[in-house]
DNA sequence: GTTGACACCGTACATATGGTCTGATAGTCT
DNA sequence: AGACTATCAGACCATATGTACGGTGTCAAC
């Protein structure tokens, strides 16, 4: 099989990411018989059948409209958005819900879309809203996104959102065992660690990204 | 008009979204009523105007599959991601150019998907990944990836992109007009500002977002 | 020259699909 | 009950759309 692509080839393919940008439907083989400049509908048939021989799209037989892109053909698409609930608000004493399942098809829950190369194929992330300025040294500001990959365990100095027991709220801070006690390290100079014992914090995820708008 | 969704209603318009997310194309009218339990064509049909009179969703007459969902219709689903190029690595020395038309079509430019709470509407934006530590005060680290508006002009105090004619290369400082000299303020304790005349420096654009992932 | 692969063209056809018409059902208000 | 409205059911039609089929021109191999 050849694995170049024909000029016309590579003009279907970009017609169909334009489209599909557009509208947010596929375009039929006529639409691109039209936008390409084809005479035959046959003609776009036998391309497209050449394209998803190689890998760039994915046909749905007898199905109007029924292209998927795939693979390379994906590039230049938009794909792998994933949808992460906006927990709320972290290092402002409020308690914290970790969500099991994404749960958030109710519409009370804040989201947001995050495109692959921030979540990389983690799962259930979630996103909190930073307060404060406890992680400012770490680059962190107030008002930031950041992004959250549920754990229960993290290792030395690692960035973490974690439950303290005794005052009943979640911060943001880098996380430290000495002993069994964990230090809770702010990244602010004129801020002092937090010392809990190890059994009255727990560590809900680790910091995975960071998001400021301006 | 009512302005809740009949349970049909409702459903109706979650399993558009279901299935705008495993295929990537709409459903068909008959889809609806397979996957919905209805009995009848025209009661997708009669639901579906409803839907669009509430502003769920926009329709394209005679077009097959020609359902977009809209507005509040589009929560649930994955919409208005824009992609932008990565022009390259900022503060680096290196030549940079700034895209005129989104002519990205060409695979040799990486590019990144954005969620619209990081574009806000914003046109032509492009990213660059940041080298070095100069923002490190400005909570922007080494390898960031900075989003950024094109302008030609900025406000002082504003953190911008700026080509300087005699080094020939762009950085990011942020922007202060003294006189007819510019000085570009490192946010960095341990480097000094630059001073160039006004005429040798253009603004490229404004940091509007920073991206950092873990 | 003949063959055959390749890309293309024009057309015809079956069916997938949106839209409409007529009537039924159920609830609501007077 | 009677009038009215919102919703649903089933049938039907027109067209939108995927796909098959026969044919053309080119180019290299034999």
């Amino acid at each position: 099989m050849k694995n170049r692509l024909s000029q016309r080839q590579q003009r279907i393919l970009e017609f169909i990411q334009r489209f599909m940008d557009e509208h947010q439907y596929p375009p039929t083989v006529r639409d691109i018989q039209n936008g390409c400049e084809v005479s035959s509908t046959s003609v776009v048939d036998y391309n497209l059948h050449k394209l998803q021989a190689m890998g760039y799209l994915r046909r749905e037989p007898e199905v109007s409209r029924g292209i998927e892109l795939i693979g390379e053909g994906l590039k230049g698409s938009k794909r792998g958005i994933q949808r992460v609930p906006v927990m709320g608000s972290i290092a402002a004493g409020e308690p914290l819900q970790i969500p099991d399942a994404p749960s958030y098809a109710s519409e009370s829950v804040d989201t947001v879309d995050l495109p692959p190369f921030l979540t990389k194929d983690r799962q259930n992330l979630f996103a909190l809203r930073v307060k404060g300025t406890s992680m400012i040294d770490a680059l962190v500001a107030d008002g930031d996104l950041v992004l959250i990959e549920p754990a229960k365990h993290a290792d030395n100095g690692e960035m973490v959102a974690a439950w303290i027991n005794s005052t009943e709220e979640t911060t943001l801070k880098r996380f430290y065992i000495e002993g069994d006690m964990v230090r809770l390290q702010p990244e602010n100079a004129t801020m002092d660690p937090i010392m809990v014992p190890a059994k009255d914090v727990s560590v809900r995820g680790k910091v995975v990204g960071v998001v400021r708008t301006m």
